[in-house]
DNA sequence: AATCATCACAACCGCATTCTC
DNA sequence: AGAGAATGCGGTTGTGATGAT
């Protein structure tokens, strides 16, 4: 399906166009709006027969009064071949689902996760399709006392040394990404993870990933670790074992964080308590950055020691807000007829 | 048959990040 | 180091197709 006339930039372009004469373009006026059969076919042949470039530079070289961005997204969300296309499949539909309930709008990423759609498509779904059926059901479900939207998480605040509660979605938000969330709360805008501490309360909402197992939890203030699962609970809700005893087997490999993204203890005084599960999928980054540095023991291990990951490639990074999808996906039995691409 | 509303989605825009010189 | 270019990303727009009245 065709929506944009051709070139609605200028007049002069339209004429031009129509002439098909490439020479009588105006070196400055670039075509915009729908690609014609003849525009992909040069771009396709280009692409195909001397590979990806600068794009600009294939713009040119193929012959195209296109900028180069707009060669890209034409390659990139149309004319390239290992393009599914088509209706989404149900198990496309419910992936797409479970990954925006964990990324959020992160199109790319979750793109990263199908082969063969675009991220421009998987948004424009979710957007048309998706998201007034999910509204729908939520209407259908919203009498529910368990919405989950609703849901309160209590959060250890080290500094007035209480315990206040959040809803999940802020929690979600400040879990997702520190740097850009939008958090409706001030109070838990200025929270920074850099601890956790299990909570039983806590049925946390990401069941796709309830089947990691085999974490020990986090790390306190002064360096101790709090841990889940493991027998070693101290009272009704969490249990901490020293970081040294725990640690003792993963202090040969050291990584450590760049020193300016690593965060200062003091400046954080909020400790949420939640469900290690919903812990598990945080950005490896993240631990690294926040959890483990105030440990000596703790800075001489690799987080994938923790977790279990190990996908990624040496000296791979994350960025901050990004989750570990490399780990969550090796443990995503959930949706066993995709074949996903890393 | 005509009109209007809604859907679907290609493509654009602006901004942020990364790269190159 | 920094300025400009290139690239990537997410939000938004515009419009043909389709359905409802």
């Amino acid at each position: 399906m065709q929506m944009r006339k051709p070139d609605l930039i200028t007049g002069i372009n339209n004429k031009m166009n129509n002439n098909n004469n490439n020479n009588n373009i105006s070196k400055n006026k670039l075509r915009k709006g729908l690609w014609s059969p003849e525009e992909d076919e040069k771009l396709v042949r280009y692409m195909i027969t001397k590979g990806q470039g600068c794009w600009s530079d294939i713009a040119r070289n193929a012959g195209l009064q296109r900028c180069g961005k707009s060669c890209r997204l034409r390659w990139i969300n149309y004319l390239r071949p290992d393009l599914k296309r088509g209706a989404f499949s149900p198990q496309e539909e419910e992936l797409i689902i479970h990954l925006h309930s964990i990324l959020g709008n992160r199109w790319s990423q979750i793109a990263a996760r199908l082969p063969g759609r675009t991220d421009n498509e998987i948004k424009n779904f979710w957007n048309s399709t998706l998201k007034k059926r999910l509204k729908t059901n939520n209407n259908n479900t919203s009498q529910s006392p368990s919405d989950s939207s609703d849901q309160q998480i209590d959060v250890f605040d080290m500094k007035n040394n209480m315990i206040m509660p959040i809803n999940e979605q802020d929690l979600m938000t400040l879990c997702m990404d520190n740097s850009s969330s939008s958090t409706s709360s001030s109070s838990i805008q200025s929270m920074q993870m850099h601890a956790m501490v299990l909570s039983d309360q806590f049925d946390h909402p990401f069941s796709l990933l309830s089947n990691i197992n085999n974490i020990p939890t986090c790390l306190t203030q002064d360096g101790n670790m709090v841990v889940d699962d493991i027998g070693l609970h101290s009272d009704d809700h969490y249990g901490i074992l020293e970081a040294n005893n725990k640690m003792g087997l993963l202090e040969n490999d050291f990584e450590l964080p760049p020193l300016e993204s690593r965060i200062s203890m003091e400046d954080k005084s909020m400790i949420p308590l939640i469900n290690h599960n919903v812990m598990k999928s945080y950005n490896i980054n993240h631990f690294n950055n926040s959890c483990f540095n105030n440990t000596n023991q703790i800075q001489n291990s690799k987080v994938e020691d923790f977790f279990g990951f190990g996908n990624h490639g040496q000296g791979e990074n994350l960025r901050m807000g990004e989750w570990d999808f490399e780990g969550l996906m090796q443990d995503m039995s959930y949706f066993p007829t995709l074949d996903f691409q890393v």
